[in-house]
DNA sequence: GTACAATATATCAGGTCTTATATAGACAAC
DNA sequence: GTTGTCTATATAAGACCTGATATATTGTAC
């Protein structure tokens, strides 16, 4: 499960609640995985019974009490093992290429409409992450001093925009394609 | 929900049974969608109960009875507009990224094993895409004349080829900086 | 001739993830 | 002044998906 390891990998950096780490995820990991707060609390529930994390309630009067996480030898550890471990490629979940790939029946007008949505998306997406994403990163990297991890944060972000840029080319010579055919149906 | 569109799509070309359309995801759709026939099925009668689909038992003597899902005019409809609908873009889930991120902590060699094991795994999926599933769907465009929608099929597989591309160049350049850097954990 | 894989069909248990809901203070908008 | 949004924290219901299991025939390997 790799959430659970994402969640380790944070708390190897210093222990927090389940609130902070989904800010992290937001801040950082986002463009290559995600996760809901709501997924997130009880996942932490769970790496306390397995013994990867511990809990300490810090009492707060006016909102609800901090459950604070903090990892353990064991947590270390089972970071350090999954790390090294080979992973097969991850299978791609793309609603997009559905429409496309049953977009026979849509007439021209209305496929090119659809292709140049996509495109101004990845657009706006590589924008993101060439500009405030990347400066973000870069906070953190002055923030913490964590030179190494940063040269590593930042190349996850270079396969996003490697993607992006990669859907970008699609995009545009799919509309190419598209506005060589005849009108119609036909072609 | 893109499985019930999925379906849709494959039904609106000819009735068939779960067992088949397990069958066409995996020929055509694999590279960017995929389902298993145990998440397949239960969808299934839950669109005939949403009045998409029709089912008719053929009995066998041999093995199991088939059961023969036929798309409704109701689910035509849905499949249509469904087409129509413009999508945000679809979150990635690259657990291997999650390593990368994490991977500070790991010795040089043992990142650059990483690094290469996946352009590895990268590579026999282009070579995938431009060689045996380019060519099933060349045949299927042949088999059921679908020049129009062949057309489509096509470019779902450009994107995929685009995006097995872009890892490459990643995983290459991430392989030579990492050889660049210093030994140890530093810089 | 026996073991193993593939074809053909389908269900169930359980894990993962999303959406909606809950509480409560602070601060901005109008 | 009240509506909305942000910070801060968390749970519950349910949708979605994976992995394991079941059965029976046909074809392949050794």
């Amino acid at each position: 499960m790799s959430l659970k390891h994402a969640l380790l990998g944070f708390l190897s950096y210093a222990p927090m609640t389940g609130y902070d780490l989904k800010r992290y995820f937001d801040q950082s990991i986002h463009h290559f995985w995600n996760a809901n707060l709501s997924q997130i609390y009880p996942t932490l529930s769970r790496m306390v019974e397995e013994g990867l994390l511990t809990m300490e309630v810090e009492h707060q009067e006016d909102r609800p009490n901090r459950k604070v996480y903090t990892i353990t030898g064991v947590g270390r550890e089972e970071l350090q093992r999954w790390l090294r471990e080979p992973l097969g490629l991850s299978p791609l979940r793309v609603p997009f290429l559905i429409q496309i790939f049953f977009g026979g029946s849509l007439e021209k007008e209305e496929m090119l409409a659809r292709l140049r949505h996509h495109l101004a998306l990845h657009q706006e997406r590589l924008a993101a992450y060439q500009g405030p994403v990347r400066e973000v990163l870069r906070q953190n990297v002055e923030a913490t001093g964590l030179e190494r991890e940063g040269f590593f944060w930042g190349l996850t972000l270079d396969a996003g925009i490697q993607c992006e840029e990669g859907w970008l080319k699609w995009c545009e010579e799919a509309i190419e394609k598209i506005e060589a055919m005849g009108d119609g149906h036909d072609e």
